[in-house]
DNA sequence: TCTCCTTGGGAAGTGTCACTATCCAAGCAC
DNA sequence: GTGCTTGGATAGTGACACTTCCCAAGGAGA
């Protein structure tokens, strides 16, 4: 498959995949001579991965090469892989341990965490994205006045432990070990959006359940 | 008080507050001589809010404005009100119904919303922005292959849908209409970096619990 | 063979966005 | 009255994700 055809099943402009070439976000093709090259399948499937994470996942292009990076790495095992992809992915600033709402925020995350049982979470508070981008959310409410703490998160953990369980229920349902790392990386990017619209959907449903439309 | 106390207090350059005066995010200071001029206390609120929206929110500044504009809105019920700032919010594309996958992917949300009998929702398929958010988040699996119908997603919607009972009832714990559509429309946007937050982190726990560290 | 179109590749340019730096004249403080 | 600060306006910055332009080399039809 030449860059044009590979343009035209993807619906990428050519110009974009030379981007994407240029970036290390695709392989380059094979060189059959100097004016062409072979792109095949697995080209077009990481290539739809890629515009997944940019355009779904709302990843930098610098992000995606990373995680991709992780997800190409056999070196590694599977868990390890996976980790390393997926602490690849946040983009959330350093919590400035001066400002108070951080620290207000932090001790009631882990209030939080302990209520919970969540040891496992609790032993990676120091290195985890997800727990620094956690309080930063949680210091964010806090700075605006309100109180958020632990008993309010508690039932909001909970269900989104729920949805990391079917998460991990659907994962294994994949074969090869390429495929669940991809899976993997894939079900958490882009079953955000997924869960952010149905959040909202489902705020549109019950607010229409109690307060009618108007 | 004065901008560079506005700024003092809130950590916002004064540089950032004079460019969100001009684009209409806080509305001017009282007007002492040519030189000075006064912010109070509702500013600094109003500021929070700004940057809340714009640094966790990431929303755009045009889409603030937008939101910002529907909350002061007094001239409407809260409903409406509330309605209009929530559906201000989205910044996805129109999904193109040329694309195949775009079609499957609303046939399966529609299955879905009969299936959990969210009627309210149904009625709203023309216009809600979450619903179409939904039909391009599911279409991007499809396009990857994956198979992402009604019976998978049906167990996210109906913890989705727990998380807005949740939502509604702290929303309704606040006494004033002006503070009840503010602290919606705030819950609905500064909460989904707290859910997402939780997912991931969530998902660390119980990937730790069924696979170790390694 | 001679055109003429297409190809892959690289450098430079574009548009958007959220600021940020600079300038200015008018106060105010000592 | 001199020097610093203030609010306001204008222009510039840097990051980002492309996109345009140009080129030399193939290949295809007349």
């Amino acid at each position: 498959m030449r860059l044009a055809e590979l343009s035209a099943r993807s619906g990428v402009s050519t110009a974009t995949i030379k981007y994407y070439l240029r970036e290390g976000l695709l392989p380059p093709g094979r060189q059959v001579n100097t004016t062409t090259a072979d792109y095949d399948e697995e080209h077009l499937r990481r290539l739809r991965l890629v515009r997944a994470m940019i355009h779904v996942g709302r990843l930098p292009v610098a992000t995606v090469r990373e995680v991709l990076g992780h997800i190409d790495d056999d070196s590694l095992g599977r868990t390890i892989r996976l980790g390393a992809a997926l602490w690849a992915l946040p983009q959330a600033a350093e919590p400035d341990e001066e400002d108070e709402y951080v620290r207000a925020a932090r001790t009631e995350v882990d209030r939080l965490l302990a209520a919970l049982g969540w040891t496992n979470a609790q032993a990676l508070t120091t290195i985890s994205p997800s727990y620094r981008s956690l309080v930063l959310a949680v210091a964010a409410f806090r700075r605006l006045g309100y109180g958020w703490g632990a008993e309010l998160l508690a039932p909001y953990a909970q269900l989104m432990h729920r949805a990391a369980v079917l998460d991990l229920d659907f994962m294994e349902t994949h074969p090869s070990e390429t495929e669940q790392v991809e899976t993997a990386v894939l079900e958490t990017i882009l079953n955000e959006p997924v869960l952010q619209a149905l959040h909202r959907l489902a705020q549109e449903e019950e607010s229409a359940r109690r307060y009618g439309f108007e």
